[in-house]
DNA sequence: GCGGCTGACTTACGGCGTAAGTTTGCTTAC
DNA sequence: GTAAGCAAACTTACGCCGTAAGTCAGCCGC
C-alpha cells in the first residue's frame, strides 16, 4: 500500500554533498538526520490523503486538514496537486492500481476463465474491504468515457479483461458483455458491502432501540430481523458470483 | 416531479404598494390575491432541492443558491429544514417515496411473484432514470440500519417487499435472501445506467478523440471500440434481472 | 391598541478552495 | 566567499460555504 515511498527518509536532493556540517556528520556515521524534513510528493500525498479519508471519512477532508497532516501548509500541497477534485481523482486512481498489484490477481487466465474471474473478482473485493470508506468513490466520481465501468475504471483493466476472455475462447460480444455484467455485479455487492461496513462503525442505529415499537407495523421485519441482521456478504458474494459464471459460460459460447 | 411550486412567479416580497387593504378586497372578491407570496414549505424546498439536483448537479447545490431560486435568503429555509444534511435525506426520501407512488408497482403480488419484482425493479429504473443525478444519492446515502439496503431504503419498501414474498410462498430465509440479492443487483445495475447518462451529457470524452493514438497500446479496447459504446441498459438489466428471477426460483423453494 | 407569533431578513463567524505573492535556504558558478 | 538561481515552503487575500444568533414587519386573538 505505502510501498511506494522506502526512500523517503531524507529525500530532498540527491545531495552528493550535505550542506550543513551537521548532516555531513550524521550521514557519515550511517544515522538518518533525525530531523531532516521529508519533502512533499504527489505520491505521499494521495497516500496520506487515502489514509486520511480511511480513517476520518471522506466529507472531513480538506486541504487544509491534510496540510497539516502533512506538516505543511495547505496551500504548499498545489505545487504537487492541482486541486481537491484531481486530488480526489488521484486517490481513486491509486486503489484502483492497488487492485492490480494484489499477487492473487492474474493479469492472464492461466486455469481457465472461471478462476481468472474468481481471482479477479475477490482480488477487487479484498482492495474495496481495505477501504471501506474510499470505495464509494471509485464507484461513483465520473469516469473517463461512459464505458469505462467502475470499478474496473482503468484502461489497463478493461484491456486486460477482455484480452483474457478472448483468449478463453470469448467472442468479442460474449467479452465486452461479460465485462458489463461483472462490473454491474461486483459494484452492486460491494456498494452494500462497504456500505454495511462503515454503517458498523458509524453512526447510531435508530431504528434498534426500539424494536417492539416502530416495528410494530412491520411484522415481517421484526420476525426476520434476526436474519436481516445475520452478515452473510462472503456467502453472497460466492454464490452470486458463482451464478454469474454459470451464466457467463452460457454467453459464451452464444453470444 | 415539478409540481410543487405551481406559483412560483414573483414569490418575493407581496409588492409593497398594495397593502393590507388591497389584500383584503381581493380576498373579498374571491380572487386569490395573485402575487401573493407563497410560503415556505419543508415539501417546497425538498422539491426545489430535487429539481435543482436533477438540472445541475449535487455539487452546485448550496443553502445560498436553493434560497436564491426560492426567491428567499438562505436562513429562512433553516425554519423548515435542520440543515443541509438532513435536506440531502429528505431528498432521497422524496425521490424513494417517488418509487412508491408508480402505479405500476403493486404494493402487493397480484399476478404472482415473478411479475411483482419484475413491476418493482422496472418501476424502481424509472424512477432512478428520472433523477440521474441524484440517484446516486439514494445509493450512497448512509442507511438508518445497515440492513436497510439501497435502493430499498425504507422500512415500508422492506416490509412490502418480504410480506409480498413470503405470500407467494417463499420461506423466511428465501425471502431474506431474496431482499439481498435483488438489491444489490437493482444497486449495480442503476448506478452504473444513471453514471452513463450522467456522463453523456457531462464532460469530455478525453479518451475518445485521440482514438488511434492512446489506444495503441490497447488493441482489445479498439477492435471492440464500437461494442463498447452501445449502448444496451434495457436488453441488459432485463436479461440480468431475468437470470435473477430464475435463480430467486430455486433459492424460494430450497432455502 | 397590544402582545405575541410567524416568517422572513441581517449580521457575523469560522472554515473552505485556491489565486497571487513572498520568504527561506540549498545548489551552483564564478 | 559571494552572488545568482531556484525549489519548496509559507502568507495573504478573496469569495463562497453552512449556520448560530439577533432583528423586524405584519398578522392574530384579546
Amino acid at each position: 500500500m505505502a510501498g511506494a515511498q522506502e526512500g523517503d527518509d531524507r529525500t530532498t536532493h540527491p545531495a552528493p554533498d550535505q550542506g550543513p556540517l551537521d548532516a555531513d556528520a550524521r550521514v557519515a556515521r550511517g544515522e538518518d538526520a533525525p530531523s531532516a524534513r521529508v519533502p512533499l510528493s504527489t505520491e505521499r500525498i494521495v497516500d496520506a490523503a487515502v489514509e486520511f479519508i480511511d480513517d476520518s471519512g471522506l466529507p472531513g477532508l480538506s486541504m487544509r486538514r491534510l496540510g497539516a497532516l502533512l506538516g505543511v501548509e495547505a496551500m504548499s500541497l498545489y505545487r504537487y496537486v492541482p486541486g481537491r477534485e484531481q486530488l480526489l481523482d488521484a486517490v481513486v486512481e491509486r486503489i484502483v492500481d492497488q487492485m492490480e498489484a494484489d499477487p492473487d490477481v492474474l493479469e492472464t487466465p492461466e486455469h481457465g476463465w472461471q478462476d481468472y474471474l474468481q481471482r479477479l473478482a475477490h482480488g477487487i473485493r479484498r482492495v474495496a474491504l481495505t477501504h471501506p470508506k474510499a470505495f464509494p468513490l471509485v464507484a461513483s466520481r465520473p469516469a473517463e468515457a461512459p464505458w469505462l465501468r467502475p470499478p474496473l475504471r482503468s484502461l489497463r483493466w478493461v484491456e486486460a479483461f477482455l484480452e483474457g476472455l478472448a483468449r478463453e475462447g470469448f467472442s468479442d460480444n460474449a467479452a465486452v458483455e461479460a465485462y458489463r455484467a461483472f462490473t454491474s455485479f461486483l459494484l452492486g455487492h460491494l456498494l452494500l458491502e462497504v456500505a454495511a461496513l462503515g454503517a458498523d462503525l458509524g453512526p447510531l442505529d435508530v431504528v434498534e432501540e426500539d424494536a417492539d415499537n416502530s416495528l410494530a407495523f412491520y411484522p415481517n421485519i421484526r420476525r426476520l430481523s434476526g436474519q436481516l441482521h445475520e452478515d452473510h456478504s462472503a456467502t453472497e458474494f460466492e454464490d452470486s458470483l458463482e451464478n454469474l459464471l454459470q451464466r457467463l459460460t452460457l454467453i459464451r459460447t452464444e453470444s
